[in-house]
RNA sequence: GCACCGUUCGUCUAGCGGUUAGGACACCGCCCUUUCACGGCGGUAGCACGGGUUCGAUUCCCGUACGGUGUACCA
């Protein structure tokens, strides 16, 4: 059988990084074995609903380069695959299980509930739903159950789980596991508000898609027994089960948004590239070798095995993310970045900059920033004529020495022909070397003139990218700059 | 509280009975050098603890500790 797997986001928000993560085991899984890829779409619960949230989690997979072979937007053969066109089909199942005794009716308020678990929490027993004393079809009877259900009165459909069993299932990525069923929940199936709750829909549209991988995070680990359960009730055969480690704060608590950036759009507005957070992202609870960090989806796909993905959780270091992304800026096409540094250039109101002048900086700055969007400001002096400087900069190296060699030196750009970097080297090279002077004594003078800063490339390379008439266009205006 | 899962440098990890416990990020030092970086070289730092099993345990088993997740008419 091949193999068929889904990503079921609730569109309740933003996609968070996590999801991300698991979206992409999903993806890689399918790939590395010629199967298939699901979005479904969980928005059972109607109090979380978030307007656009679905569009979000599309637009942000397909952004990391996660693509679908069905889904709410491409449809397929096992539609619909959003949750909430699905009602029918739910309210089918669940009464199978009314029917063959595995479910049943229940009738309690939260007030009741809750009450209920106040009670069990005071003796200092396990919350858990007591049908043999609450208002459900046990304790009322078949007649009034009925007469309750014509009656109108609200009503939920609850698990009916066996009192003493023994409930195991292999986990691809944790081995054999196993639960008692009396630490296992009566769960609601099918809510008053005649949805269902996730336990049953996973259960049913997992079967009814005909899902062999069931890829998701550990949280999910503690209510496996539940569909395990569901399995059985309905007579079916349970999917391979797959629980990632959950990703960390650095206190090793779940991740989660009052700890920081947890979002993908956050890291994306930030600058960082797909390739970058997916990279990182993957490697976070999964490794295929001990010697290489930077891996392309492709090379992921090739590689990706669920014996190779960890157990234990792992923190998100925002260090290392940023030293991919630094690789990763390094490594790219300059001619990539060329659209978001222009348009950071008009936003300063700079104009009608030459492409091929943009990658010329982009490559000249490149390993100096971390991102495409910060060449506009990190390098404005390749665009315009700085109208300040870094004073401090200023005050240690404009020196009554720099004051007096800088003019010979400037006369010696300005009759320079070749104003390529190994040329203009080799000239000021011989003129310290006649003076007896080191480049320390000249570069960072020349530095501020030319771009104001204290950081930047190379000299040289800088100036041989200028060219000669915007270098002295620029050592002029500074040097006027500087003695007023 | 109860259930389950987990535990190799600060962090991400390699390791699947015998290794000087390897790599990466971060950190520190040195070199390169016209600043900052990049790069190169080197360094600090780890098998949670206690019992077994075994000729031999980081590795297998059992406890303990610690951590995490779950415990909803949320997913």
């Amino acid at each position: 059988m091949s193999v068929r797997v889904r990503f079921a986001p609730s569109p309740t928000g933003f996609v968070h990084i996590g999801s991300l993560r698991t979206a992409l085991y999903n993806y890689l899984f399918a790939k590395h074995h010629g199967g298939v890829n699901i979005l479904r779409i969980e928005d059972t619960d109607r109090t979380r609903f978030v307007e656009g949230a679905e569009e979000e989690i599309i637009a942000t997979c397909r952004w990391a380069g996660i693509e679908f072979d069905e889904s709410t937007e491409k449809g397929g053969p096992f539609g619909p695959y959003r949750q909430s066109e699905r009602t029918e089909i739910y309210r089918e199942h669940a009464a199978m299980l009314l029917d063959n005794g595995n479910a049943y009716y229940a009738f309690d308020t939260s007030e009741e509930l809750d009450k209920m678990r106040e009670r069990q929490q005071a003796a200092g027993i396990a919350p858990k739903y007591d049908r043999s004393i609450m208002r459900n079809q046990y304790t009322l009877g078949e007649d009034e159950t009925r007469r309750l259900l014509d009656e109108g009165a609200e009503y939920c459909i609850r698990m009916k789980v066996p009192l003493h069993a023994e409930i195991s299932f292999v986990d691809s990525i944790r081995g054999p596991v196993t639960f008692q069923s009396r630490d296992v929940d009566d769960q609601i199936l099918m809510k008053s508000d005649g949805f269902p709750t996730y336990h049953l829909a996973n259960v049913v549209d997992d079967r009814l898609m005909q899902i062999t991988h069931v890829i998701r995070g550990e949280e999910w680990l503690p209510s496996t027994p539940k569909h395990v359960l569901l399995y059985q009730a309905f007579g079916w055969e349970a999917p391979q089960f797959a629980h990632l480690p959950l990703l960390l704060n650095e206190d090793r608590s779940k991740m989660s948004k009052r700890k920081g950036d947890v979002f993908v759009y956050q890291f994306r507005e930030k600058g960082f590239f797909a390739e970058t957070l997916v990279n990182f992202v993957a490697l976070l609870g999964w490794n295929p070798t001990a010697d290489r960090e930077m891996f392309t989806l492709q090379e992921m796909i090739d590689t990706f095995t669920l014996e190779k993905v960890n157990k234990a959780g792992a923190v998100f270091d925002y260090k290392k993310l940023e030293w991919m992304q630094s690789e990763y800026m390094k490594k790219s096409a300059p001619q990539n970045f060329v659209s978001v540094v222009k348009q950071e250039l008009e936003n300063k109101g700079i104009n009608g900059i030459d492409d091929d002048y943009v990658v010329r900086v982009i490559t000249l700055l490149r390993e100096r920033v971390q991102f495409p969007h910060q060449i506009a400001d990190f390098g404005n002096y390749m665009f315009e004529i700085p109208k300040s400087y870094d004073d401090e900069f200023r005050n240690k190296v404009w020196t009554e020495k720099a004051q007096q060699a800088l003019p010979e030196v400037i006369a010696l750009l300005r009759s320079a022909e070749d104003f390529n970097h190994t040329a203009l080297h080799q000239t000021v090279q011989a003129y310290l070397a006649e003076k007896k002077m080191g480049f320390k004594d000249v570069m960072n003078p020349l530095r501020l003139l030319v771009t104001g800063k204290s950081v930047g490339a190379g000299m040289f390379e800088t100036m041989e990218v200028l060219g000669k008439q915007a270098t002295l266009e620029r050592i002029d205006a500074m040097l006027g700059l500087l003695t007023h």
